[in-house]
DNA sequence: CTGGGGACGGGGCCC
DNA sequence: TGGGCCCCGTCCCCA
């Protein structure tokens, strides 16, 4: 027999445990504030802090300490007040700050109703265009130009499923006790990435996220596939890792021939413009960019994924694009441009050389080339052609790093004018070791049968989940070393001295 | 404050 | 049709 009201009544309990600070045995110190929670709360809530207290169990007699600079107090609380209440109290102001919040802290669900609320509330300008768009009867519930009247028999709908519903008029979310505990755990080298590393960052995504919400409507394609995989992340058994939910999503956007077909099929036919209107073929579904071919659709799209396939085999950095690697590793690596660093004259081979630095190449003119006093590098620029090449990366190639390459790599790059990499502390014991090291494996066999293409050895991840509808990624990077180490890679000088400041 | 360098997205062309 | 390449504009960072 089970007593349906027990789950929410320990739930209020818990709640009025926390408010009046019995038993709380955590501490979560944002912007200075200090919030006071349970541990098992927290960790049956998020991903984030399931990682973070999984790798401090052995202490559970001291209390834990959490500290974020990512998101203000204000998201916190509508965040904590959701784990311990199971509403999401979202507003217009605060929905994206909480979504941005709730993937930092990997609590997915939450970052679902964030979606569909920030859908929701869009206001829709091109009411114009839904006229052309009128959709059959079938998607004409989720879609199209009855969309606002339709908004609460639609909400009405999600609420009866067991997954989440949301209150617009109340402006609070509500997901259901049989599944609001149950986040994704991606058991990434964490540690690392709680470091208040990204306010500055997130604050200037959240303006430019606002932005571009502003410019953007809900796609119909993307309502659908939202929808679906709400569908799919309701359902416990079939549960999936949001990286492999937006791996699906993107394969989905990838084979399927998105957005208006202007003129083409039976299907599209309804949908066609006037003759009046630009006949664009492809839209994106996360924003309103429209392109003409397939090819550039895929291309687009990795700028809302943050997909990266193309490592510069010489530094490591990560490219969305070929032709932007190949400008790169012309640029930076085989001082491609005939100009005199120093002086911006006009260099031959004749009368300049190569320098080399690091992995970074450039020219001098031969007087530059005297007055600084380094010495000259000759190289052959034309044998090296080849490691340009990123998909057939030559393992022999001296770009290719060996481990201990990559040490001596992370080393210059620490004392470079490049990018900082700060190393995980390493002063465990073995032992301990030996429990952080399946995390990791696990983080890479995750990611690499997802979208990231994650490289054997060393990678380079976004830190921060990419959100649909945003197209602005983290400049904060984690490496993960896949023999043992991890490491943060803080991408522009900037957030450095930020996290310098932070003494990060 | 400004100009340069680099990254990056869009567009178009060629094969 | 897709991949590769080039050009252009914009943005950001930095000296």
């Amino acid at each position: 027999m089970e007593i349906s009201s027990h789950q929410s009544h320990l739930l209020q309990q818990l709640n009025e445990q926390r408010r009046q600070d019995v038993f709380c045995d955590c501490s979560i110190l944002v912007e200075g504030k200090v919030f006071k929670a349970h541990r098992n709360v927290l960790f049956a809530s998020s991903g984030y802090f399931k990682m973070l207290l999984s790798q401090n169990s052995k202490e559970t007699s001291q209390p834990t300490t959490a500290t974020f600079q990512a998101f203000s107090p204000d998201t916190f609380t509508v965040i904590l007040d959701f784990v311990y209440s199971g509403k999401l109290s979202l507003t217009g102001q605060n929905v994206i700050e909480v979504m941005s919040a709730a993937s930092f802290l990997q609590m997915t669900d939450v970052i679902s109703v964030c979606k569909t609320f920030i859908k929701s509330s869009l206001d829709i300008s091109e009411k114009e265009k839904d006229r052309y768009f009128s959709l059959s009867d079938k998607d004409a519930s989720s879609n199209g130009i009855e969309r606002s009247s339709l908004y609460s028999s639609s909400w009405q709908k999600e609420s009866s499923s067991p997954h989440s519903h949301l209150s617009p008029d109340q402006g609070t979310a509500v997901i259901s006790g049989k599944s609001w505990n149950k986040y994704n755990y991606h058991p990434t080298s964490q540690r690392n990435t709680q470091q208040p590393l990204a306010k500055h960052e997130q604050r200037k995504d959240s303006i430019k996220k606002s932005k571009h919400l502003r410019l953007s409507q809900p796609s119909e394609i993307v309502h659908y596939k939202s929808s679906k995989r709400e569908a799919r992340t309701s359902d416990s058994s079939s549960h999936i890792s949001q990286s492999e939910e937006q791996a699906q999503v993107d394969a989905e956007v990838d084979s399927t021939p998105v957005g208006y077909q202007y003129g083409q099929g039976s299907d599209v036919t309804s949908r066609s413009f006037p003759g009046d209107l630009p006949r664009m073929r492809f839209k994106c579904p996360y924003c309103t960019h429209v392109v003409k071919r397939k090819a550039d659709l895929k291309r687009h799209l990795r700028c809302h994924t943050g997909e990266r396939p193309y490592p510069c085999q010489a530094c490591g950095k990560r490219f969305s694009r070929l032709d932007h690697l190949s400008s790169h590793f012309r640029t930076i690596h085989q001082a491609c441009k005939l100009i005199c660093r120093k002086c911006k004259r006009h260099v031959t081979d004749v009368t300049g050389q190569v320098v080399q630095e690091g992995t970074r190449r450039y020219r001098l003119c031969n007087e530059c080339l005297a007055e600084v006093g380094i010495d000259s590098l000759p190289i052959d620029l034309e044998t090296e052609q080849h490691l340009m090449s990123p998909s057939d990366g030559d393992k022999d190639s001296r770009w290719h790093l060996s481990e201990d390459e990559n040490r001596s790599y992370v080393e210059i790059v620490e004392d470079g004018s490049s990018d900082l990499v700060i190393q995980q502390v390493d002063d465990s014991e073995e032992e301990e070791e030996k429990e952080i090291k399946p995390n990791i494996r696990n983080f890479l066999t995750i990611h690499a049968n997802g979208a990231m293409n994650i490289p054997e050895k060393w990678t380079l991840h976004r830190m921060y989940k990419l959100h649909f509808l945003t197209c602005q990624p983290s400049p904060y990077r984690v490496c993960i070393n896949a023999n043992k180490k991890s490491s943060i890679l803080i991408s522009n000088k900037s957030h450095r001295r930020e996290a310098k400041r932070l003494n990060f």
